[in-house]
DNA sequence: CGGGGAAAGTTACCATGAGTAAGATAAGCA
DNA sequence: TGCTTATCTTACTCATGGTAACTTTCCCCG
């Protein structure tokens, strides 16, 4: 990518304070706000959004981004936060008071997509790193979702009388199943989002259940 | 993380070599030099390895990786392309003349997950974006493994008479799955990749042969 | 043969962005 | 009232992707 061609670096410093501490003691500015200020960003700019856009976002400077969230990492971990607790709440509605069968399955799947696309550049912000310590950091934001569903999976297949020690790969297969698919469908490139749960819900259910004559 | 620690940045210019062109016309370098070096760079420094020092160890210099290779999403496409090769030919001779069973699709999952593990920093770097265009990169990234991929389930449904169209999203699914895991294997978290192996084919047999009474 | 592009390198540079040190101002306590 | 401390902004450093400018050799044409 070209470095010239920078159309969107406007990005007035527009910090209109003096220097000091401020009058009252201290800003009334805690990580929320700042939270907030990112989401606006990532959904204004993109996944490029820089520490510095976020801190003028919110009206700050950037060493206060640093003081309250933490670095680009810890920012990119808070937000993840955010959003897998946003797609819980989506799924959790999705699912609300219904057994699990295929049909509520293929709906799980079809309520993270559609979440997914509803936050397409705060998702690609959360899951592309930044080159460095990645590792960690993707597998970290992987285990925030994986975690849980590892733990539902574990009480449900102890339930039905079969081996629960699948269900951490399990719980991270889905995860990164969900991760990948979610990119193809936000590329766009994809069905629609309704056939593509089905088919995930169609290649999942029978393992999962594990309802089976032979094995 | 701290930029002022750079316990491995000597990295001493050491292209012993005047400007202007060289006797002889050209460098004998060609793009399989460079990525070789790019491999030997990122197994040493890790998945952050920088331009320059690609350069520096292929006895180069930064717009000689350029003219060759590229920027460096395209350099990381490069290697993906070699690691996907090496994947395909792991994969391969672990299947070599087998019939498709539970068995061997657990072996083609671990010759995946081994081979991964004997690639650590590289599969780190090419599966970690850039920062930027990310989005497209990563996808791009999975589409090679994707698409051939797409295309063998898109027979062999259409083989045992059973629709074809779940093909894409299996494909996409059991990339983003099998890149997730290797990731929480790399990270040594998870258990031994046999068995990881094993309840990923748990998983996906009964969903991908579509063998059952009712559905 | 000799000279003037064109080709093919290296060096030196720019832009950007993460992270931090240094400077400024107000609060608060003795 | 004055000194210390807390809390900001400004101004910097450093690393890195990418490119422009300079340098040397080739090679072809007269």
């Amino acid at each position: 990518m070209k470095q010239t061609d920078h159309m969107s670096s406007i990005e007035m410093s527009s910090v209109s304070r003096r220097p000091g501490r401020p009058r009252g003691g201290h800003l009334d500015i805690g990580p929320d706000v700042i939270l907030d200020a990112a989401e606006r960003v990532i959904r204004r700019d993109g996944a490029s959004a820089s520490i510095d856009a976020v801190a003028a976002e919110a009206g700050i400077t950037k060493p206060i981004v640093y003081a309250r969230v933490g670095s680009r990492a810890e920012l990119a971990n808070a937000l993840a936060d955010r959003l897998a607790s946003r797609m819980v709440t989506a799924t959790r509605e999705s699912m609300a008071g219904r057994t699990f069968t295929r049909e509520s399955l293929a709906d799980f799947m079809k309520a993270n997509l559609v979440t997914v696309l509803d936050h397409r550049e705060l998702f690609l912000y959360v899951t592309g790193g930044s080159t460095d310590q990645t590792a960690l950091s993707r597998l970290s934001l992987a285990e925030r979702s994986a975690t849980p569903l590892a733990r539902a999976l574990e009480r449900w297949r102890d339930g039905v009388g079969r081996d629960p020690g699948v269900a951490g790969t399990w719980a991270y297969a889905m995860v990164g199943m969900l991760q990948m698919v979610s990119l193809w469908v936000i590329d766009d490139t994809s069905p629609d989002p309704g056939s593509v749960a089905d088919h995930l819900a169609e290649l999942l259910w029978w393992g999962l259940a594990g309802e089976r004559s032979s094995g």
